[in-house]
RNA sequence: UGGGGCGUGGUGCAACGGCAGCACACCGGACUUUGAAUUCGUUGAUCCUGGUUCGAAUCCAGGCGCCCCGG
């Protein structure tokens, strides 16, 4: 068994909150603490559902908060429920229909953890006495007295979740502790059953908490019908195949959904939104080789200057790629690509990685690079 | 109202007279704490009526429909 990294240079029977789901991670991360000696607690966020449709929210549904809190009567830990749907609705919700109002493809598990969990509820669980929090995410941390505290991959790569976390600062980095990182799922699982966890056999989450279990082009219908705007979907030559149901419903690289017969496959090369025209080509047209990325995050708190060769990730499921990261501002920064990519998407964040060290995180803003050509819409067809 | 061409799943195309196949789309599953991608799989068709033939998508006749030329 793997040393667990994440007790580097805590102090002995800290407190330590455990934000759980009722999942396999969490509850699993409280068991190992518990094992570990903290003094441990588990506290669970009520987030916002769409009214009516409660019980189909997947991260906290009654029966998932009466399973944590079984788990941590089982653990014997006290169990804290935090209300959270008003500030969940306002920063996570509303950003998601934001973005796609405006036309990028948000993500708001990013948002969901730098405003909710690491920033809403770290502080309520700093306020009931922790020191500090844990969750069940897939991520390392390395704490050097002295040195920024560093965030790493997970071992398991395949369950990796630092792409969603390079958005955290050191004041929150300071407090957070990710016991499953260093394990594997497999693992994780074998420990879970070990320790008599009821979660041990549940399906990992999946999909958005709040679209309450439909997909989200009907959720954008109930709550941004404005985005149901159909338009034109022409090639990159300027030929109009068909027609879109508005430009919220795609995201780059998307295939299935566009309902166009072709000789062969097509693929959303690019959004258009001031003449809401849908750009479509063929798989050898995909790939761009530069982007540029705003809201950086430095994840040591010390932003480099000079250009950085790293390896980038630009979507939660995507393969590291090596690149030139170069800062502009305070804010913002480019990469350069040393092979064309495929599927940059604005709105979906950028994570430049040292080794396994997180090092910079941004929202991408544009694409550049073997663009299609600009082109004037035609309507062609009768 | 002269000439020529074409009618096959939702779409685009294949099939020497011998089990109607492919691509795309659609639908379903797997994968996935975002949208996608990827992957596995299921449906689904010979315009109509006759004729020739052991056997017709294929050959013949007629009908219906569509396209091109008739500068």
């Amino acid at each position: 068994m793997p040393a667990p990294n994440y007790t580097q240079h805590l102090p002995p029977g800290a407190k330590v909150a455990v934000a759980m789901s009722g999942g396999v991670d969490s509850s699993t991360a409280a068991a190992l603490l518990v094992e570990q000696g903290y003094d441990v607690f588990g506290i669970m966020l009520r987030l916002w559902s769409e009214p009516g449709r409660e019980h189909a929210n997947r991260c906290c549904t009654p029966d998932a908060m009466a399973l944590a809190k079984r788990i941590a009567a089982q653990l014997d830990i006290p169990f804290y429920a935090i209300d959270a749907k008003d500030v969940f609705h306002d920063k996570v919700v509303q950003y998601f229909l934001d973005g796609y109002t405006q036309g990028v493809t948000p993500n708001p598990c990013l948002v969901c953890n730098r405003h909710i969990r690491w920033e809403f509820l770290l502080n309520r669980a700093l306020t009931l006495g922790a020191d500090y929090m844990a969750t069940g995410h897939y991520a390392q941390t390395i704490r050097i007295p002295g040195e920024p505290v560093k965030l790493l991959q997970g071992i398991d790569p395949k369950k990796d979740q630092s792409y969603v976390l390079g958005a955290l600062d050191q004041a929150q980095l300071q407090h957070a502790i990710f016991p499953v990182g260093g394990y594997t799922k497999p693992e994780i699982r074998t420990m879970a059953e070990k320790f008599q966890l009821p979660a041990a056999r549940i399906k990992d989450s999946q999909d958005l908490c709040f679209l309450a279990g439909t997909d989200y082009p009907s959720f954008l219908g109930r709550h941004a019908p404005q985005t149901a705007d159909p338009g034109p979907i022409v090639t990159t030559g300027g030929e109009q195949l068909g027609e879109h149901q508005g430009l919220a419903f795609y995201t780059i690289g998307q295939r299935k959904g566009l309902g166009i017969a072709h000789s062969e496959p097509l693929y959303v090369l690019a959004k258009q939104a001031d003449s809401n025209t849908l750009v479509v080509g063929t798989a050898d047209e995909l790939g761009q080789s530069a982007l540029t990325a705003g809201n950086a995050n430095w994840v040591s708190g010390r932003p480099e200057s000079a250009p950085f060769q790293a390896m980038v990730k630009i979507r939660y499921t995507a393969g590291l790629v090596p690149g030139l990261v170069t800062p502009l501002d305070d804010e913002h920064f480019a990469v350069q690509f040393d092979q064309p990519v495929r599927d940059i998407t604005p709105g979906q964040a950028a994570v430049a990685y040292h080794g396994s060290e997180v090092i910079l995180s941004g929202i991408i803003q544009k694409a550049q690079g073997k663009q299609p050509q600009p082109y004037q819409a035609i309507r062609l067809v009768k």
